[in-house]
DNA sequence: CTTGATACTT
């Protein structure tokens, strides 16, 4: 029988197993049972540790239930641990279950780390739970530092769960393990995902050894949860980094959107010479390029990415896309995008995306249908650039019916950035009353994207009694929340009342709210050109705008608006 | 006998 399944399960790697196996089956056969145990137990730890699919994970799995040696802590540990990274979470807890005795310390320990690395964490704390009543009778399930390294990770994953990680924290004092290194790690981390930057702060302080991780861990906390000048300020204290200590620092500075300082920090990393980057490193230094025109710099990393043979992941693939679409470089994405074997959701999405963002809607809508026949389902994302590219190409009934069927097709419920869409596919085609129509009957607030899509829509359509029933509907529903003010100037502008405009404007910066002006990059022959909203500043604008004005002039024509 | 902690964007 087991000569029969190790075939069926194909591989080339088996067939050394299978030798494992054959090896096992015959010191079985040579030797009494009675000597031969330690040295079965030794041979399918082994095989264990190597197997490489879940069917020889069970065949194993098998020969421990028939030679009888379920009671041994290592190839039962070493069999959960199998099933775990095969995701095998039932497996997992039979054999948890099946142990003949009360399972040792260790055992509970492989349980509860194998689900907190999924989503069923609060089974790991359960578990946890569980321990601590039967630790308290026998000395053998008391927890350990690796225990509550498990149960703290576990309670960073889940976003609610901060009393319960503080609880281990006070446990872990009590028990003395707040001087182990990694126990100290998974706190700093947990505080730093739940924003308990001076927390984590305090346990870095405290604890009496401290690693790259403990370094890191905090720079990630003062990165997403302060500023990036205080993130530098440990960065630069810090002994030893490693590709993590740099990538946490380079994502947190594209956090920040401060591409720029993106770029330098990874050249820094570059000059130092001693660390190769990663993928994470690479997805956002592309995306920082991407946002700053950087053409230049992103042709630059694609290059080093070829020639130092860095596996082409999905993830790059998409930044690549990204990086070329967003520098106007379309024809270059769709180059990566070819060249890219393994397609997922996010290398789809993006190239629809980069097309869609070109105004080539109709091979945007193109490659999603082709998307759609390999069996790829979109997410809410990919339909955002689908209705997207329907509204740029002037696909309006496409879209319509793309946006009603969203939850049919695909289970995703439309968000308000789905009915952004809607409303400026309709808005652009001209169907100003449907869109107001469909706007009062969204089961969402509107926010001020959508009504803007539509004002702009009547500004060029010179539909002012639309605009003016608008500005009665919004006062009336009063949303004044977030870009409230904004929303009634625009409004209010796109009506030409600029008294209204002005008073708006006054009062809001009497309140103190200072909106930052919009702002946009490109790269022309290697010099980076910053815009502003309403720029006066570029040495050449006089000769920009007019260009601009001699392209409206012509859109106009050709589009018949 | 034997288990650990840090990273990515759209």
């Amino acid at each position: 029988m087991l000569y029969k399944r190790s075939r069926m399960c194909g591989g080339c790697d088996y067939l050394r197993l299978w030798s494992g196996f054959f090896d096992v089956v015959f010191a079985i056969h040579q030797t009494p049972l009675s000597q031969s145990m330690s040295q079965l137990n030794v041979r399918l730890y082994q095989l264990l540790k190597h197997a490489r699919s879940l069917s020889q994970t069970k065949q194993i799995h098998a020969q421990i239930i028939f030679r009888s040696l379920g009671g041994s802590n290592n190839l039962i540990g070493e069999l959960i641990r199998s099933y775990r990274t095969h995701g095998k979470l039932k497996s997992v807890r039979k054999v948890f279950s099946e142990y003949p005795s009360l399972p040792p310390t260790f055992l509970w320990n492989l349980v509860i780390q194998a689900y907190s690395k999924t989503s069923f964490t609060e089974e790991s704390l359960h578990l946890f739970k569980e321990m601590l009543l039967f630790g308290g009778r026998h000395s053998l399930a008391v927890p350990d530092d690796y225990t509550f390294t498990f149960t703290i990770t576990a309670c960073s994953r889940h976003r609610t769960l901060l009393a319960f990680g503080q609880n281990c924290h006070t446990m872990v004092i009590k028990h003395g393990y707040d001087s182990d290194v990694c126990v100290g790690n998974a706190l700093v981390s947990m505080y730093v995902v739940y924003s308990r930057t001076v927390s984590a702060q305090k346990v870095f302080d405290e604890m009496p050894q401290r690693d790259t991780i403990t370094w890191t861990s905090l720079v990630k906390g003062y990165a997403t949860n302060g500023n990036m000048s205080q993130a530098e300020k440990v960065f630069v204290k810090m002994p030893e980094r490693n590709e993590v200590s740099w990538a946490v620092m380079i994502a947190g500075y594209v956090r920040h959107e401060m591409y720029n300082h993106a770029l330098r920090c990874f050249n820094d990393m570059l000059a130092e010479g001693n660390l190769e980057p990663n993928e994470a490193i690479f997805v956002s230094v592309l995306s920082a390029c991407a946002h700053l025109g950087q053409i230049s710099q992103g042709k630059w990393i694609h290059f080093y990415i070829d020639k130092n043979r860095v596996p082409k992941s999905s993830n790059i693939a998409t930044a690549l896309i990204d990086m070329y679409a967003k520098c106007g470089k379309i024809d270059c994405a769709k180059q990566v995008f070819d060249e890219t074997n393994r397609r997922d959701l996010l290398t789809w999405t993006s190239l629809i995306s980069g097309l869609s963002m070109h105004g080539l809607g109709k091979e945007a809508l193109h490659m999603f249908d082709e998307m759609l026949a390999k069996g790829i389902k979109p997410d809410n994302i990919t339909l955002v650039s689908v209705l997207n590219a329907c509204s740029h190409s002037g696909q309006v009934e496409e879209g319509i019916s793309i946006f009603y069927n969203m939850e049919r097709s695909w289970g995703i419920s439309p968000k308000i950035e789905h009915f952004g869409c809607l409303i400026d596919l309709l808005s652009r085609a001209g169907r100003l009353e449907d869109a107001f129509k469909a706007i009062k009957t969204m089961d969402i607030k509107p926010d001020a994207v959508i009504w803007r899509a539509l004002l702009s829509a009547c500004r060029v359509h010179g539909n002012a009694s639309l605009a003016e029933g608008i500005i009665q509907h919004v006062s009336r529903a009063g949303d004044g929340g977030g870009g409230g003010h904004l929303l009634l100037s625009n409004l209010y502008a796109s009506l030409g009342q600029w008294e209204n405009v002005r008073r708006i404007r006054e009062s809001k910066v009497e309140n103190g709210d200072v909106s930052t002006p919009g702002c946009s990059y490109i790269e022309i022959d290697g010099v980076v050109h910053e815009f502003l909203a309403a720029d006066k500043l570029h040495p050449l604008i006089a000769a920009i705008n007019s260009k601009l004005n001699e392209v409206m002039k012509r859109i106009s024509l050709d589009g018949g608006l």
